[in-house]
DNA sequence: CTAGACACGC
DNA sequence: GACGTACGTGTCTAGA
């Protein structure tokens, strides 16, 4: 700004303002520390600091009263006595006051016997002459002061926006004057001018209007006073020397014996450490920063952030900060409210700020779009996506700085205010990235945004560089960046009946909590994003997990319906054949107890009972009461099949039946599982609230429950189901031609693994060889030894061992592949599926046998299971791809790992399945054929 | 409120 | 000689 050009001259009537600072603020609970109330300090210096940081003044000064304003004192006397004793609060308050004026370098003016008024006003017209502009700094609304044309009043607002200035051009519309002068006359008339000094009796604002109009002033007025008429008259002539004396105490004395030496009063930047001092005295922390923000540099508009320095030694990370510079948006004037909110300036390593104002989020919005990677974060009222009603959002693109938006509890206005966001979210080439984006896609989606291009989850990008860790931001922040965030629960209390929503809290904590979501997630991307490259997971995080989660966002707001009314019914049915059954038990053992409890079960089999003397115990010292376990026994006593029959039902009842309609979600009658994209550690999903990934198939009864899964009106269900994808899969990979073939030539897997092992023609196979066979085939996907395989297929110990030598002989480049997964599980720590998805496995070299066999184990069917993951990932990308290309209506709604569920209009099922069937089977080029059996019906059920 | 036992899926 | 298939989630009980 060019002080030759514009001089602005701002003059502070400093008790008015401590005064009208204190009386602001002691209506709200009050600003103490140390036992003080500091009310006053605080008004007076959040008033001058706001007003720098508007107004950036050239020239500042403030004035006191000093000592008796003696040239009135006689008229005074009458004045001060009517005055009330000055609060203690304004006491305290100047000292404090005097000594962060003196740190800020603003002079400090006053003059012997007179009042800040005549102070100002003298200065005024001299600085006038030198071609300033000033401004009178003060609550007041009495016009008196306005001596001559170039003053203006300038009356700051209570809190900050509704500032008032009022020159001459103003005052002359307001009161219909010629000469502003006679605002004077017009207040005192009506008693307005001095403070307990009433005006003329009788006379109210529209009598003084009109006197003013009739006589000008009140001198006139008052010798004239035989124009008036009966009670009027009389009550002005009586009260006449009252309105004169207030007249004259409300008249500035323009000839105060002060000089204006103009380079005095240049506003200088402050010194910082100083104020801080006396701030932290007095415990003000956030307007430190709002003084620091007052004094950046202005008229600019980019971000100068002096660069944070980051050590990573054995200690932990270490972060060096600077002061940040500047923020976005000093010296724009529209910014009313974006007031830097955050406290710890102090850290000098980051600035959160809120946004609340349209034009400034706009101003956001282009610096967002200029930028190639933004990190942003929605908070929301519900961790639920669909009853989740969006409070704030938050966006960081460079470490330490972050902008807080709050919304509206209006939902048109929180449209309103997305509209000029959605460009950042649709924009194709800017990495938008975000922690559990899927969360925030979802959330977004429910109010039309719909978040395209490029993406980056932190999570997702952990849960690849880490598969078995933990991946929440507040874990991450702790051990990549040693820095614990502020848990959410400190914000809206912990979890239970009594937690609140983030709406309830203010705006600042709003900010404080978000914006530090915002940079954190910033900071974890600049660190995981390099390791990514690093580890070769690019691909399959950009091409394979970015992608499907937005599959999945779609599948989890899509649902599935279910049959109520059958589930009801079932229930009821459930719940006679449980009592029953529980009679029946009850009976048999002589004793009635809680059948839901394992515990008394046992004591009741085993030791009333004595159905085994040798009953296996649990780590715990209980009775096991597993299904096997019952199992062995049920030739032993009737009751045990009633046992495992009341079990089922139980689990079938509690799980399934009564606990799913429980979760519909009562706005489109369906049920939103979740699929958790990180936390199984070999790539599968994870299906929850409700998971929808264990519904009942093998038993009758259980078959039912996915009957309760139905189409909506005019629609089908189609399910595909990859045939024996892990075998095929670990065919294909190990390279075992003996298998491969068999797939290639469509037999029987398991029928043609019996073949092969007991030597006899396909043809002669039993169905006990066949199950044999089987559970060997699945055994070897799961790394299974001889002693589970003798006890799954009831073959002694020597039989099973023999049966495994055999299936090695018979596939010998499977036994090689084991052999091999595990020398480089040794080698490298790690195993990787075909697109390159890691498991670790920090105990392939344990001491511990136990603990190492596990690792073994997981090093032969972590590469299996995961790369059936990966396959079913995509085809579902593929798929919902090719859904979209050919505009069809028909919606992927669950992934069962091999098995995809849709539900599809019923004159498009054909086109639909043809296009799932190819792209499932034609996800991965290989040499085994990957086989999809496809059905369609009115429910899961049929459709399987 | 947590750990353990159990049962459902692939 | 040990050793008991992988990966999950949800419900219920018991005990602190």
């Amino acid at each position: 700004m060019d002080a030759t050009q514009d001089k602005r001259l701002f003059l502070i009537d400093a008790y008015a303002m401590i005064f009208r600072g204190y009386y602001a603020l002691i209506r709200n609970p009050r600003l103490t520390s140390k036992g003080l109330d500091t009310s006053a300090i605080f008004g007076f210096t959040n008033s001058l600091i706001e007003l720098i940081r508007r107004e950036k003044p050239t020239h500042l000064a403030v004035v006191f009263d000093v000592g008796q304003a003696s040239v009135r004192t006689e008229d005074f006397a009458e004045y001060k006595a009517n005055r009330s004793e000055t609060p203690e609060a304004i006491k305290i308050a100047v000292p404090y006051i005097h000594k962060i004026l003196e740190a800020m370098h603003i002079p400090i003016l006053g003059v012997e016997g007179y009042e800040a008024d005549d102070v100002i006003g003298t200065i005024a017209c001299k600085a006038e002459k030198e071609g300033y502009t000033t401004f009178m700094v003060t609550p007041d609304k009495d016009f008196a002061q306005l001596v001559t044309d170039k003053i203006k009043i300038y009356k700051p607002g209570l809190k900050g926006g509704d500032i008032e200035i009022l020159g001459v051009e103003e005052v002359k519309a307001k009161y219909e004057i010629e000469d502003p002068k006679q605002v004077i006359d017009f207040l005192a008339m009506m008693g307005d001018a001095v403070d307990n000094i009433p005006g003329l009796d009788g006379v109210g604002e529209k009598t003084a209007m009109k006197f003013l109009k009739e006589f000008g002033n009140i001198e006139t007025l008052l010798a004239n006073t035989d124009k008036l008429k009966g009670k009027l008259k009389e009550k002005v002539e009586a009260s006449a020397e009252r309105g004169i004396l207030s007249k004259k105490l409300a008249t500035i004395i323009c000839d105060v014996p002060v000089e204006f030496h103009q380079e005095q009063y240049d506003l200088e930047t402050p010194d910082f450490e100083k104020v801080k001092e006396v701030f932290d005295e007095i415990e003000f922390r956030r307007l430190y920063e709002n003084l620091y923000r007052a004094f950046a540099p202005a008229a600019t508009e980019t971000i100068v952030v002096s660069e944070v320095e980051v050590k990573q030694t054995s200690a932990g990370t270490e972060v060096k900060g600077q002061v940040m510079q500047l923020d976005l948006f000093a010296n724009f004037e529209e910014l009313d409210q974006a007031t830097s909110t955050k406290s710890t300036i102090e850290h000098n390593d980051h600035l959160y700020q809120f946004i609340d104002n349209p034009k400034a989020q706009k101003k956001l919005v282009d610096n967002l779009l200029q930028q190639k990677v933004v990190c942003f974060d929605t908070e929301t009222t519900s961790l639920n996506e669909l009853e989740a009603e969006l409070v704030g959002m938050s966006f960081s693109y460079k470490k330490g700085l972050a902008y807080y938006i709050p919304l509206s509890e209006n939902r048109d206005e929180v449209l309103q205010t997305l509209e000029i966001f959605r460009p950042f979210f649709e924009k194709e080439d800017l990495l938008k990235i975000a922690h559990n984006l899927k969360f925030d896609y979802k959330v977004l989606q429910q109010y039309d945004i719909t978040v395209k291009g490029a993406m980056f989850d932190t999570m997702i990008a952990h849960y690849l560089l880490n598969p078995d860790g933990r991946h929440g931001m507040d874990y991450l922040s702790e051990v990549y960046l040693n820095y614990k965030p502020v848990s959410i629960e400190t914000i809206i209390g912990k979890k239970g009946k009594n937690q609140g929503t983030f709406r309830d809290a203010d705006l600042r904590t709003q900010t404080d909590y978000a914006a530090e979501d915002a940079d954190i997630t910033f900071q974890l991307y600049e660190l995981f994003a390099p390791q990514l490259k690093k580890e070769n997971l690019e691909e399959l995080f950009y091409n394979i997990e970015m992608p499907l989660m937005e599959v999945l966002a779609k599948m989890e707001l899509a649902g599935i319906s279910l049959d109520e009314k059958w589930l009801a019914q079932e229930s009821v049915d459930l719940e006679n054949d449980l009592r029953q059954l529980e009679a029946k038990i009850f009976e048999l053992s002589g004793e009635e107890f809680n059948m839901n409890s394992p515990k008394q079960l046992g004591e009741i089999l085993f030791e009333k009972m004595q159905l085994d003397p040798k009953a296996k115990k649990t780590k715990t010292g209980q009775y096991a009461t597993s299904e096997d376990v019952l199992q062995k026994l049920s030739s032993k006593h009737e009751i045990i099949k009633h046992i495992l029959e009341y079990r089922t039902y139980q689990k079938l009842k509690s799980t399934y039946v009564d606990a799913l309609p429980s979760q519909i979600d009562k706005t489109d009658n369906r049920v939103h599982t979740n699929f958790s994209q990180t936390t199984a550690a070999t790539g599968r999903l994870a299906s929850v609230n409700p998971n929808l990934q264990n519904i009942p198939i093998r038993t009758l009864r259980g078959q039912q429950i996915r009957g309760a899964f139905v189409s909506g009106e005019g629609q089908k269900i189609i399910s595909a189901d990859y045939s024996q994808i892990e075998l095929r899969l670990i065919a294909e990979i190990s390279g075992e031609e003996n298998m491969i073939k068999a797939f290639q030539d469509g037999e029987d897997i398991h029928a043609s693994t019996a073949a092969k092992l007991f030597k006899i023609p396909l043809e002669e196979v039993s169905k006990t060889q066949r199950s044999q066979a089987k559970t060997v085939n699945f055994g070897i996907i799961y790394g299974q030894g001889a002693f589970a395989l003798a006890e799954q297929t009831g073959l002694s110990r020597t039989e099973a061992k023999q049966m495994i030598e055999a299936y090695f002989e018979t596939y010998p480049k499977l036994k090689e592949y084991m052999a091999e997964q595990v020398s480089k599980a040794r080698q490298l720590g790690y195993v990787e599926t075909i697109l390159g998805r890691k498991r670790h496995l920090k105990d392939i070299n344990s001491n511990n046998f136990v603990v190492r066999a596990h690792a073994e184990r997981n090093a032969v069917n972590a590469p299996v299971q995961g790369s059936a993951a990966d396959v079913v990932k995509i085809a579902m990308i593929k798929i919902d791809r090719e859904l979209d290309e050919q505009q069809l209506k028909t919606k992927m709604l669950l992934q069962v790992h091999d098995e995809l569920v849709f539900e599809s209009p019923v004159d498009e099922i054909e086109a639909a399945s043809a296009l799932i069937k190819k792209e499932m089977e034609g996800a991965l080029k290989t040499q085994v054929p990957l086989l999809v059996e496809i059905g369609t019906g009115d429910n899961w059920l049929e459709a399987h």
